[in-house]
DNA sequence: TATCTTTGCTTAATCGTTTAAACAAAGATA
DNA sequence: TATCTTTGTTTAAACGATTAAGCAAAGATA
């Protein structure tokens, strides 16, 4: 930062022979000072040029205005929009945020987490790595006194704010889905167990399964890490069955993308020998040859609602977390890849 | 931020009975202190769980040790990659990125840029808006007396550091194996011609078709923003002329998509009736039927060179910048989408 | 022994803002 | 007229770190 002779308040008070703090009062509109100072201290700001000092504002005051937002991965359409939408409720209330990515990686999560903390965020808005078991490093958020939600990827042994779709029930709008298309062996390729929304899928796979008198066979369920190259291999795994289900429903689509692949490559019909469903909603479902049915996660509102949640306790002086759980319903995306009966 | 009683330089200095300056330069290793005091101040900095306030150093020594990012949206898989380098090499030096999507608006690049100096970064590494052309917003930048890098999108006008491939040669790359191929009439679906990479690709292909005696049409060159929209829209166009080209090149991945998926539906042969080439090598041209011939643009050296670059600066007491131009030769993946003799 | 250097620390100012407390002047109330 | 309120401002102390300048004690040099 150089010293390009910055102005400073100190600057505008010297123009107008007034003390700092009257500008600094003026600046922020305090009933204290008269409109004619006001108008003089904003018109000399202006003129001069005149550009708040963040740092030393935020130092004094405690608030950085800053919040911190942590993601897996911008680069998934849904991250990017509910980053978009997180932003924009925030700038609205003078807040910036300062976006990281921990690329599923567990370690890089806790770097994230000290290099908000570091950087003096007054909240973390944040959806989990893949790998993250061990959930110490969100505790020291709790700990730093600012508030944390979480959205997507979260975890309930965390006593704090979430927003997310009904995971649960989403598997049984998909199932239902599949069994409508007049689909009988239903195969499953999940997200790891461990992880809360995976988890709630594969129960809700199972349920409805159950529901419906269906066949519950281990072969058919498949924990993956959900890329495109492990979706091509469970699904090969799928294939060499004896017994070859009718359907996959996939836990994520860039894993549906990697099983489609290598149903196009076999030369498989899909829909009619097998349907296909993914989940997420990823731009590219609608792109590729037959289009991939999926599930909408609403991006849109979860990015809203968990900066809006933010806001709720930045108001309160005092941070009681009170555990919100916002979830969701998850709206079905049918395409062409699971509509039996869909022309061509 | 709650004053969780956090621990301060002045915290350790009350336990070990010396003054806070003692306290700042034992942290910072300064050879003046002793190795004992230093030993110990580090052990109750550790004790007391001693986060350093990074607002007050800031504040302090002028440097936030924030480096900010534009670019006009991270759900690109090429600026997604390349944010991630920059943050890799800048974390490694104690930076820190905070990022911020333009959404290719110049508006909301303007804001950018505010709330970016607002924050006090020690400089920024961007790249434009397609929307952008007035340039007074970057020049606030560089009036700001912080180190400007641009990368990918830049402007001639703007003196300052620029990191890119080499768009003009891509064209001739791309023309090139076209002709290889046997195509004869090559169209392309361009960028806007007032962005100065569009631009070079354009001149490129221009200069190109020229140096293969092949016919250079206006009908064949059509301006696009390059959604995925649009270049639906351009390829129904281009199918339309009475004398169709046997050759299209795309200026940009998702436009290229958008006329494949023209193609596919049209039934026409890809690349047997028309060859089709994109660029940017997002995943998805890997993903489709058929996979999309394209240019890759080295995100991940991109992104490293823009950080050093501005790490370079920061070392230096003055700014002088210099108009580094960094120029890297792209490369051509080729798929399906070109390959005439391909066989699926 | 007298003087110079080095070592290891302290003091105090500073970064630019915010804010509690003080206060003078003007207006309201009794 | 005496006292209380309100209005509009100033003063000065923070916020938590960094850093130039100062200084005492110990070691080195002549």
């Amino acid at each position: 930062m150089a010293k390009k002779n910055k102005t400073t308040i100190k600057d505008i008070a010297n123009v107008l022979n007034i003390s700092g703090a009257a500008v600094s009062k003026a600046l922020h509109n305090d009933s204290r000072i008269s409109e004619k100072t006001k108008k003089a201290v904003r018109q000399v700001a202006k003129n001069l040029n005149y550009q708040p000092n963040h740092l030393a504002s935020a130092l004094r005051s405690g608030k950085s205005k800053l919040v911190g937002v942590i993601v897996p991965r911008t680069n998934s359409n849904f991250f990017a929009a509910t980053i978009h939408n997180i932003e924009e409720v925030l700038n609205e209330e003078g807040y910036n945020i300062i976006i990281t990515q921990s690329n599923e990686s567990y370690k890089k999560e806790c770097a994230n987490i000290d290099t908000l903390l570091f950087t003096q965020v007054d909240g973390i808005i944040a959806s989990m790595a893949n790998e993250t078991v061990d959930l110490n490093h969100f505790e020291k958020i709790k700990a730093a006194g600012i508030p944390l939600i979480t959205f997507d990827r979260g975890e309930n042994d965390l006593n704090v704010d979430y927003i997310g779709i009904d995971d649960y029930d989403s598997s049984h709008v998909i199932v239902n889905h599949l069994v409508e298309q007049g689909c009988k062996r239903i195969a499953h390729i999940s997200g790891f167990k461990r992880t809360r929304i995976y988890n709630n899928r594969i129960r809700g796979y199972i349920d409805a399964l159950q529901k419906h008198n269906l066949p519950l066979e281990n072969e058919l369920l498949l924990e993956s890490d959900l890329s495109t190259e492990d979706g091509r291999k469970k699904m090969q795994q799928l294939l060499n069955l004896k017994n070859r289900p009718d359907a996959v429903y996939v836990a994520g689509d860039y894993a549906a993308l990697g099983a489609l692949q290598i149903l196009n490559e076999k030369k498989i019909k899909v829909p009619q020998e097998i349907a296909l469903v993914g989940f997420g909603d990823e731009p590219f479902a609608n792109m590729v040859t037959p289009k991939i049915t999926s599930v909408n996660q609403h991006s849109y509102k979860i990015g809203r609602i968990a900066a809006e949640t933010f806001l709720g306790y930045s108001k309160k002086t005092k941070i009681e977390q009170s555990l919100n759980k916002i979830i969701l319903d998850a709206k079905l995306i049918v395409r062409e890849s699971s509509l039996k009966n869909y022309n061509l």
